[in-house]
DNA sequence: GTAGGGCCTCAAGTAATGTTGAGGTCAAGA
DNA sequence: TCTTGACCTCAACATTACTTGAGGCCCTAC
């Protein structure tokens, strides 16, 4: 494998981050670096003292990855989700835009269930449903759970 | 503690569910439906032969509950957000909606930073932020994960 | 030359969120 | 009467997503 050293004449001075590097910069433990790594979510190369040597472009990917966190998307999905964007060059931005419309659907599938979630404890509960009677929540089998069909919204 | 059967007159033939009835009629499974109760999400009363017995309103907690963890709230937060909703009795209107206020803040949360998600997928990608310069995303610190100032959408 | 810092590997531990299994009670139906 | 089904308890296991710790390498600064 080449190696790489930090301070390599490629474009600019540090082209290639360290471990310690894309943590700071990305708010993600060392650890969790590693781990993401292991997993396959992100790719680095080494150095010849066999330290990790990361490209720049992997910062988003990293970044992206700490976002889809917060809002529950499992590693897994993400790596799917992830699948056609390059690990080994940075992405262009077709590929990115492409890899987004996937995302996209995840998103706004999630999205739609939180607002789902917002109107039913304002409108629904606001509007008499604590009677139990024919509340989407409550809708069994159905119940928000699912993409039955029944009442929805208001 | 006083024991109610499933037939007791009250109001209705099945004011109160066992805990088979709760799972069907909620998709929670028997074992999730213990694991909240003991974690202190939901509660019951025992019958004679000493099973859980529901009052109907738990319906809609455990309801919530399920939606809740689609989007990735944990149980933590959950207790915390049902903390002032009565577990004992029905939960007067009122006491829905104060409890919902606090809901509509996370749900709101978690929404924004979804929309920050998938702007960053489109928008900022498409716009030219490829160029990892003064990327929201990218801005340490700050990136996405907190409430700082900054670049936000466009 | 030695102390510290940053990095490495590999194994084990942790927290959250349940599920599965063993072993038992009880009531109703064939 | 015997079996079946729903329920009970308690303990162990599973998965996801990491973190922590032990033991070691190498460079830089004092």
């Amino acid at each position: 494998m080449t190696s790489y050293r930090p301070g390599e004449v490629r474009a600019g001075p540090d082209d290639w981050l360290s471990i310690g590097e894309v943590s700071a910069r990305t708010g993600a433990a060392v650890s969790a670096l590693r781990f993401y790594e292991e997993f396959g979510l992100i790719a680095s190369e080494r150095d010849d003292r066999n330290q990790h040597r990361y490209p720049r472009h992997m910062l988003r990917r990293v970044a992206l990855i700490s976002v889809a966190k917060r809002i529950g998307i499992p590693l897994l999905d993400l790596r799917e989700a992830f699948a056609d964007v390059p690990l080994d060059r940075p992405p262009s931005h077709q590929e990115w835009q492409r890899a987004s419309r996937g995302w996209r659907r995840r998103l706004e599938e999630r999205r739609q269930t939180i607002e789902r979630l917002e109107a039913e404890l304002t409108g629904c509960i606001g509007c008499g449903c604590l009677s139990m009677k024919a509340c989407a929540l409550l809708n069994p089998g159905d119940a928000l759970a699912g993409d039955g069909v029944g009442p929805r919204r208001l």
